[in-house]
DNA sequence: AATAAAGTTGGGAGCGCTCCCAGATGCCCG
DNA sequence: CGGGCATCTGGGAGCGCTCCCAACTTTATT
C-alpha cells in the first residue's frame, strides 16, 4: 500500500513516484556515486514534488550511527557564551556540521551528574562524537570519552603532551607577536599580567612574552610579571601592584582581555594615560575589547577556522578507526587598536 | 541469535536475561503500568546487570515521535547567552526536559536559510515541539510553526493579542513596582528610558511606569520619557538628554539593565551622585547589574519558573490535540541594591 | 560479433523499539 | 470447585532507512 498520501512522504513513496527502487533513492539523497545522471534528476524531481525529508530516526537506526555530535561546554564556558570567542566557534561548528548533514547537540555540563549523563548518552549511541570546549587541566572527561572509544576533539589542550586530538590557537606565537609589537612601538619596560600558572594556555602566553623579550634583547625581570586569574578584578589588582613596583613601566601585556580591561582601569585610577604613558595589549579579542577606552589592541584567535578544524578532525576520527592523535595549531592575528 | 554479547545490549537481550518478553521490558523502561512488581524488579535487575540503555533512534522510529524538542534562539539572543537571564532559562528548560526524558536541541537561527532549515527539521519530524526564545514583533516564525501543526511555546509575546501559547513575565507589574519603589523613596521627578516603541515588552514596561506615576498622583510629563533601544549606548544618550531637559530629575527608571548602566555612566559624567542626587532602577537583573557602581536596583524575572512553565505547556500541547492557546504571566521581583 | 568488464539498479534483510492483541494467569464469587 | 472477569505477559507486525548482493545494462576489448 503505497498510495496513502497522508503524513510525511517516505523514501518508498519517492521511489514509486520516480519509478525506481528504494536503493536508488537512498543513493541519491546520500549523494552516493553510481547513479546515472538522468536517473538522479528524475529522483530529485520526485523528492521536490513530494517535499520529501528523510526520517532521521530511521536513518540512524538502519545506519548504526546517530548522525549527531555533541558540543559540550562546562559551566565556565557558559558564562562566556556571549563572547564572540564562543559564539563564533559554535557558529562555525554548526555550519560545518550542517554541510555534512550532521546534527549538533549543544550540551551543558555543570555538575557531576550531568557529566555522568553525557557519558551515558554517548555510550547509548545517541551521538557519534564529542567536541569539547575548553576543559581544565584536571578534567578527566576527555580521557573517559577516549576510553569509551568515542571520537573526541578538544578545543585547546590541557598540557603540553595532550593525548587526545585537539585544535588550539598559537598562544605562544600570538603573545610573542603582541609583545613584539610593543617593542617595535618603542616601549622598554614591558610588564606582563599572566593567568593561573597551572593553566596551559597561561603558560603558553607567558612563554611568548618571554621569547619576545629575549628576541628584543631585553632582560627579563621577574618583578615585571604579575599573576592574575583571567578576571577583570585580578587584572586591576595586578596592574596596581605593577605600578607600585615599577613606576617606570611603559607597557603591559595582559594574557586576557578581561585582565587588560582591569589594567586599563587601574592605570586610569593611577592617572596614567593609555597609550601615551603606558601601552596595553590584551589577548582573546572579546566583545569587550572594542568597547574599552581606548579600544584594546589584542590578539585574535581564528575562531571560524578553529571551529571548522574541530569538525574536520572529528569527522575524520569518526569515519576511520582511530589511528593517531591529531593536533592542529592555528595562527593568531594581532588586532591593533587604540591602547597600544 | 541472542547470545552475541558484543556491543550495546538490546531490549531483547534484557528480556532474555530476565526471562520475560520484549513487551514487558518495554513497559518497565517506559514506566508503564500493568506490570507486576516482582516482574518489574526482575527486569530492572537485568537492565542494571547489562547496563542497558534504550536506543533512541529505534524508539523514535517505532514510537513515531522524535523525543526531542528544539530551543530556538535568534542571533540577538545568542549575544545574551552569558546573561543569567538566558542561561537560567536554558538550565531550567534542560532540567525539566531531562526529567521527562526528552532531549533538548539548542538551535541557533541567524539567517533566513537557517530559519528554513529549522522548518524543514520540524516538518521532518526531528523534533516534537519548539520553544522559542524572544522573537521580535514582525517575526512570523511562530505562526509558520503553528500552521505546520507543531506544538510551540514562546518566551514573551509579540503583541497584546498573541495567538500562540506563551510564557511571559509581568512586565507591567514589574515596572510599576520599580517606579513605586522610587516614589516611596521620596523621588518626585521620575524619568523613564524606554525601549523601542514597537517592541511589546518595551510598551509594557512603559505602561507600568505610567501606571505607577498615576497611582502616585504625579503628572506625566512626556519630556521625562526618553527613548532608547535597550543598549548601553542608547541609555547613556537618553540620560544625557534627560539631564539637559530636566536638570531637576531625581530618579530614572530604565527599561533594561544595559540602558540603566548607560544612564549611570551619563550621570557620572554629569557629576550627579547615585543614588544621592538621582536614583536609578533597571530591569532584567543581568549579570551586569551587580557589577555597576553602585550596584543596580532592578527587576528580576523568575527565570527558573519561566523555563519550567514553558516546558510544561509544551509537553501539554504535545500530548493533547491543540485545543487552546495557553498564556502564563509570571510575577517579577524587585531586587533592591545600591542605585535607588 | 562475442565476451569481459564496468556501470547501474532493484529489493531482501534487518536495525531496536513500540503498539497492540491474543493468550495466560490469578482471583473472587456463587 | 468451576465460571467469569480483571490483570499480566508474549510476541507479531511494522516504523523508514541503509547495506549489500544479485541481476541487469551498457561500454570496451579482442
Amino acid at each position: 500500500m503505497l498510495n496513502r498520501s497522508s503524513g510525511t512522504p517516505t523514501l518508498e513513496e519517492v521511489a514509486a513516484l520516480a519509478g525506481v527502487g528504494r536503493g536508488t533513492v537512498s543513493r541519491v539523497i546520500n549523494n552516493a556515486s553510481g547513479v546515472r545522471e538522468s536517473t538522479r534528476r528524475a529522483v530529485q524531481r520526485a523528492i521536490d514534488e513530494l517535499g520529501y525529508v528523510p526520517n532521521l530516526a530511521a536513518r540512524s537506526l538502519a545506519g548504526q550511527r546517530a548522525g549527531a555530535v555533541a558540543l559540550v561546554m562546562t559551566k565556565t564556558d557558559w558564562r562566556l557564551f556571549g563572547e564572540p570567542f564562543f559564539s563564533e566557534i559554535v557558529s562555525a561548528v554548526g555550519d560545518a556540521l550542517d554541510e555534512r548533514g550532521v546534527q549538533l547537540l549543544l550540551t551543558l555540563v555543570r555538575t557531576d551528574s550531568e557529566r555522568q549523563r553525557l557519558l551515558e548518552y554517548v555510550r547509548g549511541g545517541r551521538v557519534d562524537g564529542v567536541l569539547l570546549m575548553s576543559v581544565s587541566a584536571e578534567d578527566r572527561l576527555p580521557d573517559m570519552l577516549a576510553d569509551a572509544g568515542v571520537p573526541t576533539v578538544l578545543l585547546g589542550r590541557r598540557s603540553g603532551d595532550e593525548r587526545v586530538t585537539y585544535v588550539d590557537a598559537d598562544n605562544v606565537g600570538g603573545a610573542r607577536e603582541a609583545v613584539g609589537h610593543l617593542v617595535r612601538g618603542g616601549r622598554t619596560t614591558i610588564a606582563a599580567i599572566t593567568g593561573p600558572p597551572e593553566m596551559y594556555v597561561a603558560q603558553c602566553r607567558l612563554r611568548g612574552y618571554r621569547e619576545a623579550l629575549r628576541e628584543a634583547g631585553f632582560a627579563e625581570l621577574p618583578s615585571l610579571v604579575a599573576q592574575g586569574d583571567f578576571t577583570e578584578a585580578s587584572g586591576r589588582r595586578a596592574m596596581t601592584g605593577l605600578i607600585e613596583r615599577h613606576p617606570e613601566v611603559d607597557a603591559v601585556f595582559a594574557a586576557s582581555d578581561s585582565m587588560a580591561a582591569g589594567a586599563l582601569a587601574a592605570l586610569h585610577t593611577a592617572g596614567r594615560r593609555v597609550p601615551k604613558d603606558v601601552a596595553v595589549v590584551g589577548f582573546d579579542d572579546f566583545e569587550l575589547a572594542e568597547q574599552t577606552e581606548p579600544p584594546l589592541t589584542t590578539v585574535r584567535q581564528p575562531m571560524e577556522e578553529i571551529g571548522r578544524a574541530m569538525v574536520r578532525l572529528l569527522l575524520e576520527e569518526m569515519s576511520s578507526p582511530k589511528v593517531a592523535w591529531h593536533h592542529v595549531i592555528l595562527r593568531t592575528r594581532l588586532m591593533v587598536r587604540g591602547s597600544g
